[in-house]
RNA sequence: GUGGCUAUAGCUCAGUCGGCUAGAGCGCCAGAUUGUGGCUCUGGAGGUCAAGGGUUCGAGCCCCUUUAGCCACCCCA
């Protein structure tokens, strides 16, 4: 006896059976169907990248998380960690091909080496869209709308996305001379909900060098609540004495008007002014989502707007907006309020198999059935009916169409609800036109 | 990367003070029931107690290392 290979997955990488992939292609094509209903165009990328190009200015943190190594040519080579930077060294090459306004989703799996988590992993998938090359008010509310879309196809109804624009805070942060700390003190405000606000003003104390006095006030601005026009109102005397913050404000009150007259419910957008996001390169819109349900598993789809995305590698400037579906926060979450399917297979009809002399007619009956477009299943073995039944129903398949030797004498088959145990008898005349469309209509009855 | 907790059957877990051949529920397979699943009954398979090393007459239990998971910090471009 050989010794056997232990069989084993890397930390933080995972294997996923067929339950679980199913949500996630179901996901991952509501996301393409949204983004292509609104004009997005697909890109990919190559998944291994020069290392000064992922590099760029990134810092120690970059560094750390990257998965980095020489080549079999000794190039200096790294796994993308996002596919922000991607598109920045995708748009400095093409966008003089491409032209502008530039609209691209790209949906892909992206590496990082960090700790693991709950709902953290080094290898998980992005789903990006964004719009470069404009710095139209437009694109800004779309962005929010394909957010408020994507999460409403994918099957919810009770989240809440938060916008803000960083210039409100930068007006402010300005107003009181903390600009030039404007990095540590957005990270110390993304903590608010989880740390408080005293010790958010602790922070900012320490690390942005800021009085408790000018913390304080920020605090203050931060935690200001009500209906949107209310926490506009509140805002307005705050920021008042800084062009920037005015600017930021006239463009929330542009962008709340752009959704509303959109037909986005009021309650799924909301001001929300500790919405820094932690990155130091958004300069305008921000967003955050939240299921309603399930708010401590953090944003599921988040972004925001740019001033120049691909400086590091075109004197072009390059403005634009976008944001990024958390698939497997999403899917974490999903799991966990119950929402994910439970069917294991993708097929929709199983046909047993009696003998070996009907075998013929089993695949025209599958081929027939999938014509309609259904998916079906011939099951591999002749065996008892009641265990092919049994594996068709364990595996989630709704309908079973049965047909023996007495089916095909007649002509008919019996159609069989695995759900209710039901079952009728159709005619197998006219390219089985009636078993289709009884078919259909056990698989449209809710699950 | 730092610190803490954890790892026993496919899953959820029990296993006393270190003591015989490691258990339960669920799931799985088979039969009861040769053309109709989910219920019931009967039987069965399945374990290097995460891996490796150490202490001991004796280790699932104690110690060390490794691997993996969870939590906090960090971070989330």
């Amino acid at each position: 006896m050989t010794d056997r290979i232990q069989p084993r997955t890397l930390k933080g990488f995972r294997d996923y059976l067929p339950r679980v992939m199913l949500a996630r292609e179901h996901i991952i094509e509501t996301a393409r169907r949204v983004f292509r209903s609104f004009g997005f165009s697909p890109i990919d990328t190559p998944a291994l990248e020069y290392l000064e190009i992922l590099l760029g200015k990134g810092g120690l943190e970059t560094d750390k998380q990257l998965y980095r190594f020489q080549d079999h040519g000794g190039r200096d080579v790294g796994l993308r960690f996002d596919l922000t930077v991607p598109l920045a060294r995708f748009a400095a090459q093409h966008i003089n091909e491409l032209g502008t306004p530039f609209k691209r989703y790209h949906i892909a799996t992206v590496w990082r080496g960090e700790n693991t988590q709950a709902g953290r992993y080094r290898e998980f998938m992005q789903c990006d869209f964004d719009t470069i090359g404009t710095q139209g008010a437009a694109a800004d509310a779309e962005t929010v709308l394909v957010a408020h879309e994507l999460l409403r196809a994918i099957g919810f109804e009770r989240f809440t996305i938060h916008v803000n624009n960083r210039l409100v805070l930068n007006g402010l942060l300005e107003s009181l001379g903390l600009a030039e700390q404007a990095t540590q003190v957005l990270r110390a405000i993304d903590k608010l909900a989880k740390i408080g606000a005293d010790r958010v003003v602790e922070e900012m104390c320490e690390t942005a060098g800021a009085s408790a006095d000018e913390a304080r006030r920020v605090v203050e601005m931060v935690e200001l609540t009500g209906t949107n026009d209310e926490v506009l109102t509140k805002l307005r005397p705050l920021v008042g004495s800084s062009q920037r913050g005015l600017e930021g404000l006239e463009r929330l009150a542009e962008l709340w008007s752009a959704l509303h007259n959109a037909g986005v419910p009021e309650q799924r957008v909301k001001l929300d002014v500790s919405i820094a996001r932690g990155l130091d390169y958004y300069t305008g819109t921000v967003l955050e989502t939240l299921l309603d349900d399930k708010r401590e598993i953090g944003s599921v789809c988040s972004g925001g707007r740019y001033d120049n995305l691909a400086e590091l590698y075109t004197k072009q400037q390059l403005p634009g907006i976008g944001a990024s579906l958390g698939l497997d926060r999403l899917i974490a979450a999903m799991e966990e309020l119950g929402l994910l399917p439970t069917a294991q297979t993708p097929s929709q009809v199983f046909i047993p198999y009696f003998d070996a002399a009907h075998l013929g007619n089993y695949f025209q009956l599958a081929a027939v059935l999938r014509t309609a477009g259904l998916a079906a299943e011939i099951y591999p073995e002749s065996t008892k009916l009641g265990k092919q039944l049994q594996y068709a129903a364990r595996k989630g398949i709704r309908v079973a169409v049965i047909a023996g030797q007495r089916e095909f004498d007649s002509g008919e088959c019996q159609v069989k609800n695995l759900s209710t145990g039901d079952s009728t008898t159709v005619s197998l005349a006219e390219n089985a036109a009636e078993l289709i469309s009884e078919a259909q209509r056990i698989l449209a009855s809710t699950s």
